[in-house]
Parts: C-alpha cells; structure tokens; sequence
DNA sequence: AATGAATGAGTGTTCATTCAT
DNA sequence: AATGAATGAACACTCATTCAT
C-alpha cells in the first residue's frame, strides 16, 4: 500500500495492450488469409486464442478491428512515406526526391504486400477515405514544391494530383502482380518518368 | 410435347438468351444501387422479375453473374481501348496514339461511372484476374510498338508496364476522385506526362 | 391454362396461412412453456418444425410473432366482452349487464388462463398498450351508460374507471390463483360487489 | 492472521451488511431507470462502486438481487399496510379502516411508482409468489373481521378475496395509469364501493 | 423451365457467470 | 475479499442455395 504505488497498475495495462495486439494481429492474419467478407469476429476471436466475448472488450465493433489494423498499416505508410519526401525535397534536386519516395513506398507495401492487397482491392469505406485523404496531403505537398519552382498555380494542381496518382499506383501494381522484372529497375523508370514529367533534369538510365 | 421437335432448340436458346440479359441487367442496377455486398441474389433476381430459383438456370452462383457484369464491362473497354489504340498507333506520332487511348478509356468508364467504381473498389476477386490480363495485353502491344521504335527489349517490357498502369490508374483516379479540373486537362497532362516518357516529343501544353 | 385461372392463387395463399398458422401456434406453445423471455425465435421455429430462416418469410420480427399470438387473443376477448357489455346494457337491468360481462371475461381467460399469465404478468411493451386501451374503451361506454342513469359526468368517469378496473383484475386474478372456490361464487359476489356500487338492485345473494 | 480472532467478525459482518446494502441500492436505481431487462448484473455492479465478481460474493445470481430489491419494498409495503389494517379495523366502523388501508397503500405506492410499475409489469415469476402470499394473509385478516361481524364462513372468505384483490389492483391502477383524476376521489370511491360491498354505512360521497 | 418456400450455417453482438490473480 | 478479464452459450436475424411442386 505503500511501495510502489505509481507502478500499480502497470502490468493490468500491460497485460490489456497484450490482448489488443493479439487481436489485431489476429485480425491482420485473417483478414490477409480470408478477406474482407471472411474476417468474422469469430474468426477473428479463434485466430487471437480468445472468446468471441472478449473481443468486446478491447473493440465496441468488428469494424473497430480492422479499421485498427488498416490503421496501423496506413500510419506506418503514411510517416515514413511522409519523412522520405520531407527530407528529400529541400536538400537535394528532383530525382533524388522522387527516387527517394519511390522507395519509401515499395518499402513498406513490400513489407505486407498481402495486407496491401486486401487494402488495395477490398478497402470497404473503413479505409477508403484515410488512403484518399493521405494522397490528398501529398498532393498539397508536392503542389507546394512545385509553386517553389515557379510553374504556375493551376498547372502545379494537375501535375501535383497526376504525378501522385501515379507513384502510388505504380509501385502498389508492382507488389501485387509481382512482374517479372527486379524492384530497381521500376523504381528507375518510375523515378525517371515522373523526374523528367517534373521537369528536372532525368536521372541517367542505368 | 411431340410436334416440332426439329424446332425447338432455336426458340428456347432465344429465350434463354434474353433470360440471361434480363439478369445481368438486373445485377448491373442492384450492383451499382447497391453495391457488391448489397447485391443479394433475391434481389437481383427481383429486379430481373424472376424467380431466385430461376437464377440459378442460368448461372452456378452469385459471383458468376457478377463476374458476367463486369466482364461484359469489361468488354466493351477492352474493345474500344484496344481499337483506339490499335488504331492510333501505326498512323500517327506517340503522341496522338497515347492522346487516343486515354480519351477512349475515359469515354468507357465515364459512361458508366459509378460500375466502374464498385469494379475498381470492391471487385471481390471476381474481376481482378481480368484486369490484370487485359492489362497485360496492352502491355505487349505497347512493347511491341517500343520494339518498333528501337527500343532494347527489357525497357521496352519495363516502359510499357509502367506506362500502362500509370493510364489505367491515373483515368480511374480521374473518375473516382473527382478532382477539381476539366476532363481535358487531364488528357492533356496525362499524354505529356507519357509521351514524354516514350521519347515521342511531347504535345505542346494548351 | 384456361380451365381454373381465378382459384390458381388460392393453394399458395392456403399454405402460406398454414405456416402463419403454425408459427402463431407454436409461439404460442413457447411463450406459454417459456415467458417471453424465453420465446426465442429459434425456439418458436423448432417447436413450428421449422428452419429459423422460414420463421422471416412471415413475420418481420420476433415481436410481430408474440405480437400475433397476443393480438389473436386481445381480438378474441375483446370481441366477446364487447358484445356481452353491449347486447347486456340496453336490454336488462345492471346485475344482468354486470353478469353477463364477467361470465363472458371469465370464459374467454379461463379458455388459454397460461397464455392470459403471461399476458398480465410479462406484458411486454408489446401488449401493454392494448390493454389499456381496451379497458379505456370500456370506461367510455360504461360511463355513457351510466350517464344515462342520471349520475352526474364526473362521478361517472370515476366510478366507471374503479368498476372496470375492479372487474378486470378480480377476473384475471381468480384464474391466475385458482382459489378455492367455485366460478359461480366468484361471478356472484363480483356481480353484487358491481351492481352495488351502481346503485342498482343488488342481485339476491345465491 | 492470528491477533484478535473473535472479534474478527462483527466488524465484517458490517462490512458485508453496507456491500449488500450498496448493491441493492445501485440494483434499486438501475432497475427503475432501466427496467428489468435492462439491469444487467454488470450495470449494477458498476452503480454500487464493485466489480461483477464481487456482485456474487454477497448474491448467488442476478434474480436474487431483483428478489431483494423487489422484497424490501414489499416488505414496507406489507408492514405499513398491515398497521393500517390491523390498527383501523378494531376500532373504528368499516369506512374507517377501508379508507385507512387504502391511503397506507396508495402512500406506498406513491413514494417509489416507478419502481412499483417494474414490480407490477415485469415481475419477473421473482415477485409474483411474494405477492399473491401477502394478499393471501391479508385475505386471512379480512376474513376474520367479517367472521367477527357475524358472516358465515364460506361467504366471509369469498368477500374477503374479492376486496382484497379489488382494492390491490386499483390502486396500482391508480399510479400506473395515471387516470386524469385527484387521488381522493379514488380513495372515496374504492372506499364506498368496498364499503357498501361490506354492508358497512357507506360514507357519504364528498 | 420456373417457382418461391424452405433451408441452415453463418453473422455480429450480449451478458450472466466464473476464475486466476 | 475483491477484482475484472475471460468465457461461451445464446440471441435476433440474413442470405446463398436447394428442392418439391
């Protein structure tokens, strides 16, 4: 009653920040394993070695699960996307910029590419509009780059939105159809199709 | 029961035919109405003013009559992108080939939107394999034209891959989102963006 | 496809009634066997001999069954009280109206007395508001009667409101805690314990 | 461990004595804000300040908690009633102690209506015994008074269980419906009717 | 062929109760 | 004693699919 009574509730929190993360790991391997439509919180509940009950008590609602799982994904996605591009774009020129984010991206949707998947194919409005809200952040960014570099407002707009469509999709198609050709390469040409769009002086071909 | 039995194949395969469009109409409408998972077979066989019975003659399950709503879609663009393209690129510069293709493709999903949307945002493993063959198609065929114009074939492979994602998805994009600019804008900036890319020399900027 | 086409319908319609008839009794059964609590529709489904699923074809919800069970037999009472009160009043004097209602009361609850318990004592929202109604109805009509005797409006209102009350609990209680004398007895003292009241002749003490 | 074993107790019989009183305050208050169905073990536990286990340290289940509730309020409700029946008979003319009963049991009623309605319109099989064994004793007394007034014993019974019940059920009635008049006017009529019934002077109407 | 009633496994969620701490 | 996390059977309800007619 008198020791150590800061730390008393500590491993309670521990032990509830445990449940959470097994059932959104849980939840991460149904979802890649089942689906959208297949990641029942019974499912769900099995795969975390707990009753379906207790899911209740770390989640109001089975969108509360995944919408935590997509939301990790899109957090990490988002801060080191979001690094990458800061640190890039001051310093130094275009293509170093580009190539910088590029990589950032294969990065992490290398990382989980099946989770990628299921938020790239299945995302049921739960994720839908954080990815549509990050790209718009983005958008606002490199608009801004552009404006620095004296192209007009309107067109800087255009380009800024084009030119992210394309990086994102770009490197998600190469992850999810697995072409046959190395990461390199496709970081190259991507790079150099939107360093040279941009206006920068292109990257020599490797 | 006896009569004309020589005859009788023609009428029935008619009606069976109409049958089948009926349905696949339906499914269209409840699809777009109400997405994929609203898409409930009693109501697609409702709207069709048939029977959930009957829908069952004429496709082995749900996903097939989805899957024949979006492949018929996915015909029609198919069709018309690979003419436009087909057409375009013998004749004229890069330039206008790429101008060609990225208005036909837009043409296509701007006349039905909003299937386009379900198809591209909740295509439940249904769709995606199409896509993804048509795409590649329209790799080749770029590549092929890359060939022609010099080009080793590896980047050829690479360019055409990375040029075809990025019109497929920067129209998608365009539809989806809904950004605050003209359609021909985006035509214009999508072709420079391209055109450039292949070498061609890039349209001037309206 | 000439011969019968007005009574094609009718088989169907005689079937569907059938199951309505099915499910409304053996929600009947359960609720009786189980108290509403207890009336689950997976219950209710497998006493009717059906899968839960089919229990939706004809009712929207849980509360529609109970309700139907109840409603039928709110129906049936108030039908026959009304008419007892109604053909009584006019024609004879106050005992034989009063007579005549309470007999009618007892016959209808002593008929389903398990189903009139958990009527009166489970009363879920769901009936509750039916039977107060009910009872209102009686208010006014027994006020307009006796209104017609001279008493003046609001000593009507009141002594019509205590009598109906008195008549619809002495009856429901008499068959909910059977004591141990017979109906006739009850019916007698309850009839002069009303008249009474009404200042009519009392009825000779039997 | 070991120092003051025997007087150990007394002090956590104290102890337990306030947990049960807390609980059956916080099962008081949750059942009347929300009903039967909606007094979860857990909402109680919560309104006393405990946890859900500790709800089973002083109760076996959740009814027996309801049954607590619901008795002590039956309990000042049988005192009361009782000192009001049994002080007004002897002395006093019939009148006297009818309209005595009926205003200790209206007071009671009044105090705790909300309560009174879930006991009345819930009672969940948990109070209905208590009740009907209450009336009963007071069947005994009444019986005993009109035993004493020289009515034969067959007709003293009957008559007895018939106010009894009469009297019970306009009152709750009273407070439950909320009919549009005062509450004296109630207690004169329920006394005259009750009255007269007994052969006593009616009193005269007000 | 066509019907549409019937199916039944499945859903997300709740809650009285238990039990390791 | 007290906790509160954990349980798991149960609930109301849905819907892709089947099958007797």
């Amino acid at each position: 009653m008198s020791a150590r009574p800061a730390r008393r509730r500590a491993p309670q929190q521990e032990r509830s920040r445990q449940m959470v993360e097994r059932i959104v790991t849980a939840g991460r391997e149904v979802l890649v394993a089942h689906g959208y439509d297949g990641a029942s919180t019974n499912r769900i509940a099995a795969a975390a070695g707990i009753s379906p009950g207790s899911l209740y008590q770390y989640f109001p609602d089975k969108d509360a699960v995944v919408g935590e799982v997509l939301g990790r994904y899109l957090d990490d996605l988002e801060t080191r996307v979001s690094r990458a591009f800061l640190e890039a774009v001051p310093a130094r020129d275009v293509a170093d910029a580009v190539h910088a984010t590029v990589v950032a991206l294969l990065d992490v949707i290398g990382e989980q590419p099946d989770l990628h998947r299921v938020l790239a194919e299945q995302l049921p409005r739960t994720a839908g509009g954080r990815r549509v809200a990050f790209a718009r952040r983005i958008d606002e960014l490199a608009t801004m780059a552009l404006l620095g570099r004296g192209v007009p407002p309107e067109r800087a707009r255009v380009t800024a939105w084009t030119v992210v469509r394309t990086v994102e999709h770009v490197t998600t198609s190469y992850i999810l159809e697995r072409p046959g050709f190395d990461r390199e390469v496709v970081v190259a040409e991507l790079t150099r199709l939107v360093t040279t769009h941009l206006g920068g002086s292109a990257p020599g071909v490797s």
